[in-house]
RNA sequence: GCCCCUAUAGUUUAAUGGAUAAAACGAGAGGCUUCUAUCCUUUUGAUGUGGGUUCGAUUCCUACUAGGGGCACCA
């Protein structure tokens, strides 16, 4: 509801300032910063001050003037102030109106259609095949499941995609691994062959009771230490890659049952956490099609071949970027490679408008070298490709100073494990306060766990460096999804012990009382996302829904709402538009509600 | 050497070029016979440094300082 009276607004200012003579003016209307400012402001006056070359003040005076002039039934008032804004005052009845529009939107409230029947293909989360998801990775992937929730609030179809990279060094250690370290009993050699008929003397993760991604990661730390430590192990490891490319049948075979744990060990933290792929890309399985890109380019005068036979891109002249090598002088590609000839998949088989990667901002110049070659090669332009960066997550160690996770060190803090440790803490609370069924308790605490974590990480920046602290991560006070949570399930408490929400039965007050802040936040919350998808970035929202609950909060320490009162069902009406906010707010940062807690 | 990112209360974080820089934690004071106190009220306290652009700069430009990342046959 909140829109329809902006639109209106922004078409009336924008008359106007073509009537005194500006060509073509971009009308802004934000949220005033006070409350004694109205509800929403323009800076315009100020903006074409200079241009009209009148005194801003007068400017707003004016403006101020005819729209009051025009007489709109959402406005209370309009002022002009120094040094020249105009400030819009909304009737009690206009602000009852959105609440009740929230009601009638319900799910779909906050949405928009701002990227209305365009295609997205977002990619996020591309795991390593030999690690056990860690903080890092959940980081990501809250990131990347966030834009995705965005895109499709905007009215995008989106496609969310990610990549196995699933040939090389890194995979083929964890198979020695496995063949060294997993075996029954230690007689058994550590032979691919002797492996190959006689698979029941290694263990699997299910009988060894360690969860599948786990049990990968030790392996691959296991086969990584042999590796480095071993001349014979580094051979011999080096060999199986050789052999697989050459499709050797047995080390095809190990590498499935290895690739077979790490899938298994990453859905299930996937389904843990909510995430989801649409699309995986195994490279494997296009690996080799980078080099009819390579071939294609050098046709065209795009790239250029060296003397030793590297092919090298051109990209200085043009793009003001430093070359690289996409094929080596042996022959064999390399990650540009692949991309180029994964980005012209990804776009031919979704009929993609926008690609969108969100990969670490160490490959911030490869993916602008990447975007810059595939617009050279016709792939697509570059304005429709877009690198999304993050900060990175590290450790906060005990002298206050920030450290990396390391494998070797054993200092890595897994997703699963900070869940874990929060539900613990949740748990407790409930055994110590008895609170719900012993048998409902843990169910209730994995969704208060994950939303805390979840809201924890994502309610930042993400450019902004996280130093990880579990201690701070366990606390639930303040801050927090579970401040978030806790208050949306005071607003259900209160609609159950309602006699029923009753729309008819809403009096519109010709005045707010304690209730205006709260009212007032609910303006917003649509403008916070629309932010939200043009930063790609949703802890506006996250940080948005503090402030929603906490007004929340303040009303309810204020004033009874179930009184009786003639009032009692407009009261109503807010409290199931806060429920149906917060409870959009967090469905985009990926956060179940639940009703009680 | 060149390029990119980051710098905000004691701590962890907010702020499309706008009005008095906003929260949480910590520390101090107060509040439950109550619709769930994981709450509320209140006190305390900050834009790395120097220039510049602008009516207005945490935000843009520039030079420093500090930390992190990248720079062709690695992934």
């Amino acid at each position: 509801m909140v829109r329809e009276y902006l639109q209106q607004l922004e078409f009336q200012i924008s008359d106007w300032l073509k009537n005194v003579g500006v060509s073509s003016p971009v009308v802004l209307i934000e949220r005033s910063v006070d409350v004694k400012f109205g509800e929403f402001s323009t800076n315009v006056a100020m903006r074409y001050a200079k241009e009209l070359k009148k005194n801003p003040q007068d400017l707003a005076s004016d403006l101020a003037d005819f729209l009051k002039e025009k007489r709109l039934d959402f406005l209370a008032d309009v002022t002009a102030v120094q040094p020249g804004f105009v400030n819009f005052y909304l009737t009690p009845e206009a602000k009852t109106k959105h609440v009740l529009s929230i009601l009638s939107a319900g799910n779909k409230f906050g949405n928009n259609e701002s990227h209305k029947s365009e295609k997205w293909v977002i990619e996020h989360t591309s795991p390593n095949p030999n690690k056990a998801m860690h903080i890092g990775h959940l980081r990501i992937n809250l990131i990347g499941m966030g834009i995705v929730r965005l895109m499709k609030a905007a009215g995008a179809e989106v496609v969310a995609d990610g990549i196995y990279n699933d040939r090389g060094i890194s995979i083929a250690k964890v198979m020695y691994g496995y063949l060294a370290h997993r075996k029954k009993t230690e007689s058994t050699p550590t032979d691919i062959h002797y492996w190959a008929l006689h698979k029941e003397e290694w263990v699997t993760p299910l009988e060894s009771d360690i969860k599948p991604d786990v049990f990968v990661s030790d392996t691959y730390v296991l086969g990584e230490q042999d590796f480095s430590n071993d001349e014979r192990v580094e051979k011999s490891v080096r060999q199986m890659v050789v052999d697989w490319e050459a499709n050797d049948e047995v080390t095809w075979e190990l590498w499935r049952q290895i690739l077979s744990y790490v899938y298994e060990g990453n859905e299930r933290v996937f389904q843990r956490l909510g995430s989801h792929w649409d699309k995986v890309w195994y490279e494997h399985e296009h690996y080799q099609k980078g080099k009819d890109y390579v071939l294609d380019g050098l046709e065209k005068g795009v790239f250029k071949k060296l003397e030793d036979g590297a092919v090298i891109t051109k990209l200085e002249d043009d793009y003001g970027l430093s070359d690289t090598v996409v094929l080596k002088n042996d022959g064999t590609s390399l990650y540009l490679t692949q991309d180029i000839a994964l980005t012209d998949l990804k776009k031919t088989t979704y009929k993609a408008d926008k690609l969108v990667w969100v990969v670490g901002p160490e490959q911030s110049l490869h993916m602008k070298q990447l975007f810059a070659v595939c617009e050279q090669l016709g792939i697509g332009n570059r304005e429709d490709f877009t690198h999304v960066p993050y900060g990175k997550v590290g450790l906060k160690s005990a002298d206050g100073s920030s450290a990396k996770m390391s494998s070797r060190d054993g200092t890595v803090v897994l997703a699963d494990d900070v869940i874990d440790e929060v539900k613990e803490t949740i748990i407790k609370r409930f055994e110590d306060e008895e609170r719900h069924q012993p048998e409902n308790r843990e169910e209730i605490a994995e969704k208060l766990a994950l939303a805390a974590v979840k809201f924890g990480f994502i309610k930042m920046d993400k450019m902004q460096d996280i130093d990880f602290d579990i201690e701070h991560s366990i606390d639930v006070h303040g801050d927090s999804g579970l401040y978030v949570m806790y208050t949306f399930v005071r607003a259900q408490s209160i609609l159950r012990k309602s006699a029923g929400f009753d729309v008819e039965g809403v009096n519109q007050p010709s005045e707010l009382g304690e209730e205006a802040e709260l009212v007032r936040s609910l303006l917003y919350f649509e403008d916070v996302v629309a932010k939200s998808i043009d930063d790609l970035s949703v802890h506006h929202v996250a940080q948005y829904l503090l402030q929603l609950c906490s007004d929340f909060n303040g009303w309810y320490a204020q004033e009874s709402i179930l009184d009786g009162s003639e009032r009692e069902m407009y009261k109503l009406a807010i409290v199931k538009s806060v429920a149906v906010t917060i409870q959009n707010g967090l469905a985009l940062l990926g956060i179940s509600t639940i009703d009680e807690m």
